[in-house]
RNA sequence: GGGCCAAUAGCUCAAUUAGGUUGAGCGCCACUCUGAUAAGGUGGAGGCUCUCGGUUCAAAUCCGAGUUGGCCCA
């Protein structure tokens, strides 16, 4: 790009980034912004790997645009970051994809298709979701090193799952165990608890009768898994509610049944009795021992029977609902399963992995457990066991994948239990540092503190195999092989294998075997829970074990950065497996962000199709609007309500960046204005008060927007370089410099601007760089002109300069713009227009500093507010014309009034004096105050009050009045005969723009006012007109462009065309 | 059903991290400026600070209960 070239009048996201996406080609601009950093001491990011199903939604837009604008950040600032993406490849949701696209039903499709054959698809759909991320993320302007993504299917990163893995067994924390555990039917394998989705359905709502032995009557539970009642072990009742036998009544019948007290009305309408009468009210505890039938023995012959079983026992998980008591079945339950294991009870569970009961159920057998219901609820209205039977809306949990609802039952599966190193998993959460702090203090020690045993098998495929080989003659962990990596396994087994070409998925190592001491090992055939793929991420992503060049400097991660929901996730199953394997938390700052919420703050859904899809926010505004909207939201916790009104204001934002950009362009281009020549330094000595001012607001701006950044808090760096750009620089500096750039011969004075506004351009876009890369760098490159790096990405972070601190001047010209805000507010009170000069605008100081700065900077005042005169009464002089009232302080008068602090308020208020003193102010409020009782200095501030034909505003600074600026609109013929001139030269000038005339072109002119005085008051002025006007001649202009105008009651008509016009036609 | 977080102007958010008369930006309306012009300036309307209770002279802020939304868990 040339230095200082013509760029676009409008900012055109568009054509802007696919300009800046070539030239990122062409230069090589992200290799060369990596290499530039490669000598910088290392940062260690690791990306948590998105799973690849689906494509980018708004949620993971967010999530990269705010680790690409940190990593450009740390870049900035010297950091030689890891910045390698991943990507999540294995598991269940990959495989039902597959499977719909197969046609397949179950596991039974998939053995006769081939597993080795269901692999390779399993990976080249992957593969293919990994493209459309990969172009998704690019697109988008994050810059990692998307030529080399780890994948979590790759053998080295496979065999990092197996290494950490095989380090918790050298910790003694792996084991085979017999669980209750969340079982898939469909696709039989267990699912962990976090796979499991609710959702409302409608299921059966049972109320059963279950007799006891040694007494009349029956305890009464609710169930709405009737399937689950085969495998009934026990009742649980809580020992210290209080329960109630009552004798019912229904249709002339009569029968005592048991339930806690305060379900006693509620069980007895469902059952539809009559009446009923309490016989006896006791607590749970005396019911415990208390046995009873089970109410499908015949059906059930199998049930579980021993002497302890079928009886009342306490337990922790009982609620005063709907019965008080619980039907318990270990087999099918967790929270039943414990109990039942503590009780020493069997543990009965008549269903396989399908869903379809064994032989052990009986009459049940082969049928799947859900349709087995009907037969069930059945069976036990036949037995005269069911109280009530009905249905009911609650919600279930459903596979995450396939939507199938979900069986509790007991199976074989592999743990690491993490529960055996609680404490040390607690220790190490206070080694990481989380941004925002209660999510780590609250929500993640909770999940820490509850977490269960980890169930890391799966009975699937495409996943990564468990590096377990157990003997032929027992399966159990006793006398386990566990395999580290591919030279242990290359090494150790049978067979004959070559390490390179080991795919280490489950069809290249089912068949392996181990022959050690005489004994052969065969491998277990599951694979890994998919969770458990990416919480070896932070080694994994180092190639680590097959390659330790880089572990011992890196790890653990400097920082990670994810989703509230990662708490239960990633950031969980990172802490459990860098704990269980290396005894220590594998990151040290965490990052938890929000999550993409509609813009009424609905969630966003892809599968009911509410959703932004972040292409159409590109379409609409380009990539950097999108990036500036997205990161300027708080990234620590808070969800985030996407907004189309927000997108439109960041556009509007780089618009005016854009306008301020290309502001000075053509004049620095015209005078050769060389940047490298003209330095600061240089002009130093002819920098004007507002460049000082100017330069003094960036370092302020650059100071604040490190501060906020290293606090990630991106947004709040955002917020003050958008208003930097927009308040400080478009709205005051550009406004104010503008005449200076007009300058047509060289003066010291435009060099210092050029100078000065240069500095503010080329470090504001390098600050705007992370958030914005595509327009910063398209900025920049004109600015440099090639003169500096090839982007503007390899700049260093700007630094503050002390040298241009100002904190005085900064407040200096707060004041004046305070100052200039008020009086553009009193003179539209006094209805005078700015285009009318007004005699003397006076403004009262409360302080010294506020007169300092008015006496400095006089002509800018006067200029600014077109008046005649600037009239400074300074803090220790009052303004004679003035009146006073009172503004009352609650924080002094509250705890000297008490209770009437409000009452004295509002007198106070509604007060009005002559004389700004207290004593004149009590007599004012004299009929609110009690004996004893007076205003003190320090509970009130006086306020002036406007006299008439003056407006007078107030201006504050950081919300403290500061003082008063007051407006003389009167009129003398000398301002009317300005005022008017200006009129007729605002009118020309548009005259001029609807010929579409140059600025330099030279015209006639001929402008007839029926008012006689307002003629002559214009006449006054005609050398004004013509001079601003570029008027050479005023006489009566013939063919010209003519218009009639209105000036407040007055009529005008004014003619003009150009003089090269005028002249040929005469 | 439980845990955590949030709730302030039409929208997005502030309110100096142990209370003191609620603010900004955007949007809307009116006016205004015009050599950045699909810009700029000024003003206006718009708030029982989610509800109820408590502590206090004083609560958006502290405490308790609830409502709604989000995430996680059951």
């Amino acid at each position: 790009m040339s230095r200082f070239g013509e760029v676009d009048d409008q900012y055109d996201p568009h054509a802007l980034e696919q300009r800046v996406f070539d030239y990122w080609d062409d230069v090589d601009a992200y290799e060369q912004t990596v290499e530039h950093r490669s000598d910088g001491d290392s940062f260690f990011f690791v990306d948590g790997p998105p799973y690849t199903s689906g494509s980018a939604h708004m949620g993971t837009t967010w999530n990269k645009s705010l680790k690409d604008v940190y990593i450009r950040f740390l870049r900035m600032q010297g950091y030689d970051v890891t910045d390698r993406p991943g990507y999540d490849m294995h598991g269940l949701p990959i495989e039902t994809r597959v499977e719909e696209r197969l046609g397949f039903e179950n596991k039974k499709d998939i053995e006769e298709f081939g597993e080795d054959e269901f692999i390779r698809e399993c990976k080249e759909y992957a593969d293919e979701q990994l493209e459309g991320l990969q172009s998704d993320f690019q697109d988008f302007g994050v810059w990692m090193d998307w030529d080399d993504p780890y994948r979590t299917v790759e053998p080295e990163y496979m065999e990092a799952a197996w290494w950490g893995f095989s380090k918790a067994a050298e910790r003694g924390l792996v084991e085979k165990g017999h669980r209750s555990i969340s079982q898939c039917p469909r696709c039989e394998t267990a699912i962990a608890n976090n796979e499991v989705e609710y959702e409302d359905v409608e299921d059966p709502s049972i109320y059963v009768k279950f007799d006891l032995q040694d007494r009349e009557g029956s305890v009464v539970v609710w169930t709405t898994t009737p399937w689950t009642i085969p495998a009934n072990t026990f009742v649980a009742v809580d020992p210290d509610l209080t329960y109630q036998g009552v004798r019912a009544e229904r249709e002339g019948e009569e029968e005592v049944i048991y339930v806690a007290e305060d379900c006693v009305e509620g069980v007895l309408k469902e059952g539809r009795y009559d009446d009923y009468e309490v016989l006896e009210t006791l607590t749970g505890e005396e019911m415990v021992g208390w046995e009873y039938e089970h109410p499908l023995a015949e059906e059930v012959p199998d049930h579980v029977d021993v002497d302890d079983a079928l009886q009342i026992y306490d337990a922790e998980y009982v609620e005063a609902d709907r019965t008080g008591l619980v039907h318990s079945a270990p087999g099918h339950g967790e929270e039943d399963f414990e109990r039942g294991r503590e009780l020493g009870l069997p543990i009965f569970c008549p269903v396989a992995g399908d869903g379809v009961y064994t032989d052990q159920a009986g009459t049940y057998e082969g049928q799947f457990v859900k349709e087995a219901d009907e037969e069930i609820i059945a069976d036990l209205e036949d037995n005269g066991a069911m109280l009530s039977s009905g249905t009911v809306h609650h919600s279930y949990g459903h596979c995450w994948r396939c939507d199938t609802g979900i069986v509790q039952i007991v199976t074989d599966q592999w743990f690491i239990t993490i529960t055996d190193v609680k404490d040390e998993l607690l220790d190490n959460i206070e080694d990481s540092e989380w941004h925002p702090q209660w999510a780590r203090d609250n929500r993640f020690r909770d999940f820490v503190e509850e977490a269960p045993d980890w169930n890391v098998s799966r009975q699937r495929y495409w996943g990564i195999p468990l590096p377990v080989w157990t003997p032929e003659d027992r399966d159990d962990d006793e006398d386990m092989i566990v395999i580290s990596d591919r030279e242990e396994l290359v090494e150790r087994v049978d067979q004959e294998i070559e390490y390179d070409s080991v795919d280490l998925h489950k069809d290249t190592v089912d068949e392996l075997t181990i022959t050690e001491d005489g004994k052969t090992y065969t491998r277990v055939p599951d694979v890994f829970d998919v969770w458990l793929d990416s919480s070896v991420a932070s080694w994994g992503t180092l190639n680590y074990p097959s390659d330790d060049s880089r572990f011992d400097e890196l790890w653990p991660a400097d920082l990670i950065l994810e989703a509230h929901d990662q708490t239960r996730g990633w950031f969980w199953s990172q802490l459990g497996m860098g704990t269980a394997a290396l005894g220590e938390s594998p990151y040290q700052e965490v990052l938890m962000h929000g999550h993409a919420l509609m813009p009424d703050g609905r969630a966003m859904s892809k599968s009911k199709d509410i959703l932004i899809d972040p292409h159409e926010a590109i379409d609409r505004h380009g990539r950097d609007v999108m990036r500036l909207f997205l990161l300027s939201n708080n990234p620590q916790g808070d969800d985030m309500r996407f907004s189309w009104d927000g997108m439109q204001t960041m556009e509007d934002n780089l618009r005016t960046l854009w306008n301020v950009f290309r502001f000075p362009l053509p004049y620095m281009r015209l005078d050769g204005f060389d940047p490298q020549e003209t330095t600061l330094d240089e002009v130093d000595t002819n920098l004007e008060l507002i460049d000082e001012w100017v330069l003094a607001r960036l370092q302020s701006t650059k100071a604040e927007m490190t501060e906020a950044f290293e606090d990630y808090r991106q947004d709040k760096a955002l917020e003050a370089l958008l208003e930097f750009v927009v308040e400080d620089v478009s709205r005051f500096y550009v406004q104010a410099v503008r005449e200076r750039m007009w300058e047509e011969e060289d003066s010291a004075s435009k060099e210092a601007a050029y100078a000065t506004i240069y500095r503010v351009l080329r470090e504001t876009v390098a600050l705007l760089a992370p958030y914005a890369p595509f327009v910063s760098d398209e900025i920049y490159g004109t600015l440099t002109g090639g003169a500096e790096h090839d982007t503007v990405h390899m700049c260093d972070w700007p630094d503050v300069e002390e040298y241009w601190v100002d904190d005085q001047l900064e407040e200096d010209v707060a004041f004046l713009r305070a100052i200039e805000e008020a009086g553009a507010n009193a003179r539209q009170q006094a209805g005078r227009k700015l285009r009318w000069p007004v005699p003397r605008v006076v403004v009262a100081a409360d302080d010294e500093r506020v007169a300092e700065a008015v006496e400095r900077h006089t002509d800018l005042l006067e200029d600014r507010l077109n008046a005649r005169e600037i009239e400074l009464v300074s803090a220790e002089n009052r303004w004679e014309e003035l009146r006073y009232s009172a503004e009352a302080d609650m924080s002094e008068l509250g705890p000297a009034f008490g209770g009437r602090a409000g009452q004295v308020m509002n007198a106070l208020n509604e007060a009005r004096i002559d004389e700004p003193d207290l004593e004149a102010l009590e007599a004012a409020v004299a009929d609110v105050l009690e004996e004893g009782e007076s205003i003190e200095e320090s509970m009130v501030s006086f306020v002036t009050e406007t006299p008439d034909d003056i407006a007078g505003t107030a201006f504050s600074l950081d919300g403290d009045d500061r003082g008063v600026a007051y407006v003389d609109a009167s009129l003398t013929a000398d301002i009317e005969s300005e005022g008017y001139a200006r009129e007729v030269i605002r009118r020309v000038q548009e005259m001029r723009k609807d010929l579409d005339l140059d600025v330099e072109e030279r015209i006639v002119l001929e402008v007839e006012i029926d008012d006689d005085r307002v003629a002559s008051l214009v006449e006054d002025r005609e050398d004004l007109i013509r001079e601003e006007v570029r008027a050479d001649d005023l006489r009566t202009v013939e063919d010209g462009h003519r218009k009639e105008w209105d000036v407040d009651g007055v009529a005008m008509e004014i003619a003009l065309e150009p003089v090269a016009a005028a002249e040929a036609s005469d």
